[in-house]
RNA sequence: GCCCCAGUAGCUCAGUUGGAUAGAGCGCGGCUUUCCUAAAGCUGAGGUCACAGGUUCGAAUCCUGUCUGGGGUACCA
């Protein structure tokens, strides 16, 4: 149901005969919208105001003449002009209880999708197979899947596609470990875990020899940071009243003590590493273990049997361990090609790009320059080896070829957004111009101390422990044996395990859908299983309870076939209000989608589980004055249920009929 | 240095692309269970929308400048 396109084609009636200017008369139709105020108006246009000036009348004037010309009896109860000129319109509710009626019997609630489908690549989750998943992935993911998801149900035709990072330099990491520091046994009982071991390993080694490196260097740049104290101060204590004098003097200050911080955690992570004598005498065997590591990379790029072998060893086994993951997430893509499966292509593009003189030598690497840009796209590094910005000119050219793409979204870290400018900016110089690419970018996952999730930092978080925390977390809060008898349910341990299930996995992913994702976004563990507030498991009771309503009516005779016959009718103002929600699913859908943000869905759903709780309270179901009002509430509560279990599902989360 | 993003209630965040008196959740105070799941509902306190100018009928939203924080910035992905 699209309000919104219905009330806009009659006032395009109204306007033709007022404005001759065709941009103006659609400049106009843009701004009849939904009410920010619900106590005055359901819909209001805000035309008048701007058109004082082009049609040199007040704006009062214009309004009312355009009420006068306006044709919508049968939609709304009533239509006024209020304030500086705001057209504030009331829906009818025997209109909008006649349109509840039409959706109540469709598969789709009403949701009558997009007039105009298109077809979407959506590039999201892409995880580097060979670590371990952790919880910065889970944004990717989640976000895309309820884009992919939302889309499909608007009608258009979706392709997911999960961009696996299975060629890059981890791998010269494993396969580097497995070569020097592998358990034969523990990699044959449990090959994911060893080699996760290894990757972890080999780069902890890394880090030791970079710390070591680093610090010299940090040295160096101590001494010159207190030059530079010493220089701003002389000069702030010449010209106290001078603010750009202080504001040096600040800033030398803070680089200096940034630049101490740094050679502290570096001597700490030394002297931690020094403390470890096996590790010591891994690392002194290994010295030089990153160009070590870039050469078993390479050989892996140029075909190295050996390492080739491996790497058809361990991908297998990776894949399973993502794949369960994904399985566990209720997440499936329609393809999975991987970095790997370009790489044969990547000598081909760079030359196509070299022949049509996009691409160009410089300092020995090939490079796309590019207006507005300081930095060149370098397409082949000096030692001729290809990069991620060479995958993904490939990876979009044959998407092109295969697909016909309107529009390529992809679902990832803002960090990476000026590689997406640059890679998009190529793009069109090759020729890709009728696709429209679009970076759908997200905050990033950060922890609680407000900085970033590392792989690198031990520290990280799991996202499978993760996972079954928070599953460990709903079932102590949901299945709490007190709160299942006060509620009269009586629960077997499969049936508990489920609902766990359930409600833990869409808290998890509920909080990251709730946030906008443009903003960063710090990951709480406790915040999120909190089961109150606007998060899933409030949207899931609320679901439950409208279940629980519908078995019990069976039970005293109002059967699905009945109320599913009977007349649907608003009469009390929370019926209206609620009924007006419903109407609004697919406005809500459509306009998450305008610019991929899935907390306006969540905002929706958390509202109408809101007005469904109110509803609730003041209006009895099945125990209401007359059959006629209790059959019409069951079928306001059959939509109610309807609707956020369809809600939930785009967003990939699931519900239960009890809990 | 340059570029991008952010700054809204004690805390965590929304804010429908410029609309009327800026909203939720949590926390804090009060009220409501003979009634369909009280994980609920109702209600109160709490704001200089970072700051200063500007644009116009109208600004948290757009423009300029300043402050603060984060990110990016030639061979990582």
């Amino acid at each position: 149901m699209q309000i919104l396109t219905l009330l806009r084609e009659r006032f395009a009636v109204a306007l033709a005969e007022l404005i001759a200017d065709p941009q103006l008369r659609a400049s106009s139709l843009e701004r009849i919208v939904p009410s920010r105020e619900p106590q005055m108006a359901d819909y209001q246009a805000n035309i008048a105001m701007p058109l004082a000036k082009p049609l040199g009348k007040p704006p009062l004037e214009i309004a009312k003449e355009i009420v006068a010309k306006l044709q919508l009896d049968d939609i709304c109860e009533s239509v006024t002009v209020a304030g500086a000129g705001y057209i504030n319109l009331r829906l009818s509710p025997a209109w909008m209880a006649a349109q509840l009626q039409s959706a109540a019997s469709d598969e789709r609630i009403g949701v009558g999708g997009t007039a105009s489908p298109k077809i979407y690549v959506i590039d999201y989750s892409s995880p580097n197979v060979a670590k371990p998943m952790h919880v910065g992935h889970i944004r990717s993911t989640v976000i895309g899947d309820a884009i992919a998801n939302v889309l499909r149900f608007l009608g258009h035709r979706v392709i997911t596609d999960n961009h696996l990072g299975d060629w890059g330099t981890q791998f010269g990491m494993i396969i580097y470990g497995y070569k020097h520091f592998r358990d034969p046994a523990a990699y044959a009982q449990r090959p994911v875990a060893e080699l996760s071991r290894l990757y972890r390993y080999v780069q902890s080694i890394i880090a030791y020899e970079d710390a070591v490196a680093a610090v010299p260097k940090l040295e160096a740049q101590i001494v010159q940071a207190a030059q530079r104290v010493d220089l701003a101060r002389k000069k702030q204590e010449a010209a106290p009243e001078d603010k750009k004098a202080s504001k040096e003097l600040q800033a030398a200050k803070n680089g200096l003590r940034n630049s101490e911080d740094e050679l502290a955690s570096n001597q700490a992570k030394i002297a931690e590493c020094k403390a470890n004598p096996e590790f010591m005498a891994d690392a002194t065997q290994h010295a030089g273990i990153n160009e070590a590591v870039l050469a078993e990379t390479a050989a892996l790029h140029r075909g190295d049997k050996e390492n080739m072998k491996l790497w058809h060893e361990f991908v297998p086994h990776c894949l399973d361990e993502i794949h369960a993951v994904y399985q566990r997430l209720g997440i499936q893509f329609d393809h999975e090609y991987g970095e790997s499966y370009y790489h044969d292509l990547l000598s081909a593009v760079v030359e196509e790009l070299f022949a049509k003189s996009l691409a160009v030598q410089s300092n020995g690497a090939i490079c796309v320059f590019l207006e507005g840009f300081d930095a060149p796209m370098i397409v082949r590094k000096q030692d001729g080896a290809y990069l991620y910005a060479t995958t993904d000119i490939a990876t979009a050219l044959f998407r092109e070829r295969e697909f016909e793409p309107d529009a390529c979204l992809y679902v990832v870290d803002h960090r990476q957004s000026e590689h997406f400018n640059k890679l998009f900016a190529v793009l069109k110089q090759i020729g890709l111009t009728h696709t429209e690419f679009k970076h759908v970018s997200f905050g990033t996952v950060l922890g609680t101390d407000g900085k970033p999730f590392k792989t690198r930092s031990g520290t990280t978080v799991g996202l499978e422990p993760l996972l079954d925390e928070a599953v460990e977390r709903a079932w102590a809060v949901v299945c709490d044996p007190n709160r299942l008898q006060g509620a009269g349910i009586d629960m077997d341990d499969a049936e508990k395990r489920h609902v766990a299930e359930t409600v833990g996995i869409g808290a998890i992913k509920y909080a990251d859908l709730s946030h906008n994702r443009t903003s960063n976004y710090v990951f709480d563990m406790d915040k999120m299983v909190q089961l109150e507030g606007n998060t899933s498991a409030y949207i899931q009771y609320s679901y439950a309870r409208t279940q629980s309503i519908l078995r019990k009516a069976a039970v005293q005779g109002w059967t699905e076939d009945r109320w599913q016959s009977s007349s649907l009718q608003l009469r009390e103002p929370i019926e209206i209000a609620l009924g007006l929600q419903l109407m609004r699913f697919e406005e809500a859908l459509e306009q998450s989608m305008q610019e991929y943000l899935p907390n306006v869905i969540t905002e929706y759903l958390f509202e109408t589980a809101r007005m469904f709780s109110s509803f609730f309270d003041q209006c009895p179901v099945l125990k209401a004055d007359s059959e006629s009002v209790g059959l019409s509430r069951l079928q306001l509560t059959a939509l109610v249920g309807r609707t956020l279990k369809t809600g939930l599902k785009l967003l990939g989360i699931g519900v239960v009929d009890r809990m």
